[in-house]
DNA sequence: GGGTCTTGCGCG
DNA sequence: AAAGCGCGCAAGACCC
């Protein structure tokens, strides 16, 4: 059963659909007050909620104790149906951009009322905002794909994780402000009165400017350091750390110091912890699909970049644990079944680079990771371009499907992932510059601009094919997982084992420490799970890191 | 004074 | 090991 939501003047409006999208019964309204109760009745019969934005309805519905198990994500939905080449003759991704196109999740939008037929604002638009109509749209571009069974995946799995991003915000990840400042406090000294520097920086400051010999460098001005540096004989094109890491002079060690910690501070310091860390929890806002490839991505507290230093903060609630998991060289593995390159599998039956070692291929463990690093991100130069070659003789299945989709981007055309994610088109800056590049009597320095940004659009969607069928496999972990956790006891959501925290290919476990050997079987089975629904049957594994810590920095 | 671009760096 | 992919954020630079 379906169940989709709208809400009008009168109230919410719920209609209930067959599996095969038939009417069951009338419209039912109901009030928002008695909506969590109604939802928490109806879910009894686990229909799947249909509604145009997760973050528009289920946060009210957690707020109030509701947890339901699935839903389709309309906005979310209609962006891969609109872009994906498997539908891409369907009704849905021939229709003209409208109200369902937006990039945005639809609660940064003023409430408009009568929404169930409302156009929007822009006279322009014509497209309808009832959800049933879109809904009847996306069924049909889904079920006139050439395989619908991946597409299918793929709507299903990224409106799990919609509803996983929106849980995990209300969780939240447990956070100890005062560990933290304790943290700051033994980097960079006392928390500072005003705006001056903390006593750690100072110190490393001074240091600097005695040796340079002057006192008036903003260290934090790259524009000032750069001349600093210079008028003391350094040969720099810039203060990145990595190129004053070659360099040997005694300003270099206090300097990188104080740009670690300077950075420290700016990103994660009082300020950070004031701003974003409220009753013992971190809550950013998780933004599922926000990249392009389909990983996620955050607003609020950089929450996909904390620095390993404060992750000590991260600690489970007395009485619980957190299980830290990690999919072992995910990207390679991917890559490995996107190619069914059995040479590759057979190499990552154990320790994925050392296998590519025992291949023959290069030296050193280090070797392997850098040459499969190279290989995704379209590596030209250094170490990565160098061992290519080798690579390629030795896994030449796993390197043709990379160089392929190279191709593709290079002249500007779409690459799609395994479950049917599509890459956008280069913009139309991208397509002046190749037609202007390529008229009798192009200038060379147009022609390298031309062939340059080509290449790079091409490393785009080498890369794309590999991330984004990585996000995939991420999405189906987790929905998984999340189905199995919630069966590991009764309770409230936030009172069983519980998802708090999800980076790319690694996820946080809330949990119970009785239960924490259970979770750490169910992280196992949904990663085996994840595999085989996306890949079927095919001898690739996808092994999993996992540790039962008290607090994140324990992990790895 | 405010808005946008650039630099640099954190994460995967 | 090298500077190849994807992000978000803060501060300074730059422009009006």
């Amino acid at each position: 059963m379906y169940v989709v939501l709208s809400r009008s003047s009168r109230g919410i409006v719920a209609l209930r659909l067959a599996d095969d999208a038939s009417e069951i019964a009338p419209a039912e309204t109901v009030s928002e007050a008695d909506l969590p109760a109604w939802v928490a009745r109806l879910e009894r019969e686990r229909p799947r909620w249909v509604w145009d934005d997760t973050t528009r309805w289920y946060p009210q519905l957690l707020a109030a104790g509701v947890r339901v198990e699935r839903c389709v994500d309309l906005r979310l939905s209609h962006a891969l149906l609109r872009g994906s080449t498997l539908t891409a003759t369907s009704t849905l991704a021939l229709s003209p951009v409208g109200h369902w196109d937006r990039a945005t999740p639809l609660a940064d939008k003023p409430e408009t009322h009568g929404a169930l037929f409302d156009l929007d604002d822009d006279p322009a638009e014509t497209a309808p905002t009832d959800p049933l109509a879109e809904f009847l749209l996306q069924r049909d571009a889904t079920a006139t794909a050439a395989e619908p069974g991946r597409i299918g995946l793929l709507l299903a799995a990224e409106s799990a994780g919609a509803l996983i991003a929106c849980e995990m915000k209300s969780a939240g990840l447990p956070w100890h402000a005062d560990v933290h400042e304790r943290l700051l406090a033994d980097l960079l000294g006392d928390r500072p009165r005003g705006l001056e520097r903390p006593a750690k920086l100072e110190e490393l400051l001074d240091r600097m400017r005695a040796i340079l010999g002057t006192h008036d460098v903003n260290p934090d001005s790259p524009a000032e350091l750069l001349k600093a540096l210079r008028r003391t004989g350094l040969q720099v094109a810039s203060t990145r750390s990595w190129e004053l890491k070659e360099i040997d002079h005694p300003v270099i060690a206090p300097l990188l110091e104080y740009k670690k910690l300077s950075r420290l501070q700016t990103a994660n310091g009082w300020n950070w912890l004031d701003t974003w860390i409220a009753d013992g929890r971190f809550r950013p806002d998780y933004v599922p699909g926000g990249a392009a490839t389909g990983r996620w991505g955050a607003s609020g507290g950089g929450a996909l970049q904390l620095p390993k230093q404060i992750r000590g903060a991260v600690i489970a609630d007395p009485g619980w644990k957190l299980v830290v998991a990690d999919a072992a060289q995910l990207e390679p593995r991917i890559l490995t079944a996107l190619s069914a390159d059995r040479a590759m599998a057979e190499a990552g039956r154990g320790d994925l680079y050392e296998g590519i070692v025992a291949s023959g291929a290069v030296k050193t463990r280090a070797e392997a990771k850098v040459a499969m690093l190279g290989a995704m991100y379209g590596a030209t130069a250094g170490d990565g371009g160098r061992l290519m070659p080798a690579l390629t003789r030795a896994f030449p299945r796993a390197i043709a499907v990379v160089e392929a989709a190279a191709r593709v981007g290079e002249r500007g055309d779409i690459v799609t992932t395994r479950l049917g994610r599509s890459s956008p088109l280069p913009g139309e800056a991208w397509r002046e510059l190749q037609e202007s590049a390529s008229v009798q009597g192009a200038s060379d320095a147009l022609q390298r601009a031309a062939r340059g940004q080509s290449r790079g659009w091409g490393r785009f969607t080498r890369n794309f094919i590999v991330q984004g069928t990585a996000a995939e496999w991420a999405l189906c972990w987790m929905a998984g997982l999340r189905g199995r956790l919630w069966d590991l006891r009764g309770g409230r959501f936030t009172d069983r084992p519980h998802l708090v925290f999800f980076l790319h290919d690694e996820v946080i476990v809330h949990t119970p420490p009785e239960l924490a050997d259970e979770v750490v079987a169910q992280l196992e089975a949904a990663a085996s799970d994840a595999g085989r629904l996306i890949f079927g049957e095919m001898p690739v594994r996808f092994p999993i890191t996992t540790a039962v810590v008290d607090n994140y920095s324990q992990a790895k």
